[in-house]
DNA sequence: TGTTAGCACTCAACTCGAAGGAGTGCTAAC
DNA sequence: GTTAGCACTCCTTCGAGTTGAGTGCTAACA
């Protein structure tokens, strides 16, 4: 059977309708609420094909229709396709270039949160493939050397490294020279282990003390910080008890806690996607059994440079998407122009 | 009227009883429980004096009886005067020294969560009271000057300072001689505001730029970071209906996710710290509204070199105070054993 | 005087059935 | 193809009745 326009319409209605209210929604709702003129009767009879075809389902017998998964995928996609949508006015926006990323990021989540009512998460952009701009060993004390690394988009790594011997001040500049002229320009990715090699046969036969310190600083530049990932309006979850019923709340809780889920969330947004720069999971499709019931939209932001990262947010399936979008791109263009002076 | 022995003992049978089960406490079963030999009829008479007094209540008429704020705090008092704790057995222990600070922190959070099935806070040592160490400023580019500090603990700060003018290589070298003879040694407490305007005077008339510099190393100094606390186990409150029903998970889960206010929480208590370490917050007792229904255990920790911290439980009140204190002297110990070598 | 047995009473929790109502599917007529 | 009408379904709500745990009080007992 084909979806001819009259069915989508009312499919769209029925999404819409139960997008507001929550409600699972009857065949005389919908006979007021569109301008079809259709008797409620004629609506059962369009209302029972499209159950047939798996957009939408009844809770029970006596119950309206409510949107099954397939049904908000048509409805993400078709609404996605149509219109190009409008930027949300940011509620409490409070968006400032920081010092610290943390920061920022901090309050990127809860400005998002807030404006939307769902929990929000995101993930600090990776500094895999900045380049490194600067390097530099330092004496503390005999037996311990920091090593401070700069990348573009001014992150900086530190380490200290633990040597057996002192080491003079002579060799520290030399191979603070040698660190800056082999390693600066490269991205952090292209820092392996042959490179690491080569360093250390330039460095000469300095010993086996030389060696160590370079691949101590090899390993602070590889060093993959766990995913730092921020979250905020967890509690969100609680306004939509679809989410909260039967002790799911608790399952809900923890993967908010667990960043290692949610890392595995926005990896996975990542490479999939599409150039859009904006993904809607729905149901199952996110790749987090405990998030079954919700639907999850991520939006890759850019902090200028090439760093990258992903905001996240989760909610109820019956999400408002279309402001979910409008705040998620309204939200990469701030970011973008905030980092755009660079 | 006196709390006499047999009350003593009624009481604490009605506390155990209802730590155990959750359940209000009739009078039949305490008559059983306790070698008391005394009949059910007896021990309504001497629970109706304890609710007079204040140590027990009612939920309802035809209830048995539970636990007031006071009959806990009086269990507590006396529990904790009658016996040293002995250390619990942790399960699934593993607490490693770790480069990062943050790691072990995070680490400990979980460990101490799982253990109790309670949730757990940590919140990283202040290093206010740690000696600087080290300070180095680097030239990154013309515009652009990089502050290291490191104080005691290997805590490490960066800051990147711009700046209006370049500055020579000659200029960096005074000032960072200058900054680490007047500043390495001194607490981060200690370096006020008067004592950078000692140092911009023997900067001498070296113009606005070195002074900016000064200040914005006075700023990289002082900087709070913002309280850093880590959770844990955060879902573990809905094991307990009393804190989850009503709607009142919402909250909490909120509360935990506001660290500022978990960092009130955690203030209080170590400024309260009597010398034991341990503190016990029950209901209204903790400074923070949500957790009325809450009774929270914190014990302040150290890392060696003077860098405390607190770890906090929170839990209902019907809590196993004798598992979560010891369980807390245990962690205690054991990070105190994990830095002691420094 | 302290302890106990006995009894009437209270009240939350559970069960059950009836009533209400929203909504459906089907049929027959337009 | 559309619609009015009607029987049917099934969730929800409500109140009544029942159950059971537990109490407070009284009177008797050691």
């Amino acid at each position: 059977m084909e979806l001819d326009e009259r069915k989508k319409i009312i499919l769209k209605a029925v999404i819409r309708n139960y997008l507001e209210t929550g409600e699972p929604v009857g065949s005389r709702t919908i006979s007021k609420y569109t301008d079809l003129n259709l008797s409620s009767a004629t609506i059962r009879n369009e209302m029972a094909d499209l159950e047939e075809m798996g957009y939408i389902l009844q809770p029970h017998t006596s119950a309206g229709r409510i949107p099954s998964d397939q049904g908000y995928r048509f409805y993400v996609d078709t609404m996605m396709e149509e219109k190009d949508r409008e930027f949300v006015e940011l509620k409490e926006m409070l968006l400032e270039r920081q010092d610290k990323m943390e920061t920022l990021l901090k309050q990127v989540a809860k400005v998002v949160a807030q404006n939307t009512q769902y929990a929000a998460m995101i993930s600090a952009p990776s500094t895999h493939r900045n380049k490194v701009k600067f390097i530099q060993l330092s004496r503390l004390n005999p037996e311990q050397l920091l090593a401070v690394i700069v990348v573009e988009g001014n992150v900086i790594k530190n380490n200290i490294i633990p040597i057996a011997d002192d080491i003079s001040d002579e060799n520290l500049l030399k191979l603070n020279i040698l660190l800056n002229t082999q390693l600066n320009g490269l991205t952090m990715e292209e820092i392996n282990l042959g490179i690491i090699a080569a360093l250390k046969q330039q460095a000469g036969v300095h010993g086996s003390l030389i060696g160590e310190v370079i691949d101590a600083v090899g390993d602070a530049i590889k060093a993959d910080d766990d995913p730092e990932i921020y979250t905020s309006g967890t509690n969100n979850i609680f306004r939509y008890p679809e989410l909260t019923d039967n002790g799911r709340a608790s399952e809900l809780v923890g993967t908010f806690e667990e960043k290692q889920q949610l890392g595995s969330l926005i990896q996975e947004s990542l490479e999939a996607d599409p150039g859009t720069g904006i993904q809607v999971y729905i149901g199952d499709e996110a790749p987090i059994k405990s998030m079954k019931d919700c639907s999850v939209v991520t939006a890759t932001y850019e902090l200028g440079e090439g760093m990258k990262g992903t905001i996240g947010i989760v909610g109820p399936k019956r999400m408002d998407y279309d402001k979910v979008i409008g705040t998620l791109r309204t939200i990469q263009s701030k970011l973008d122009e905030l980092y755009k002076k660079e």
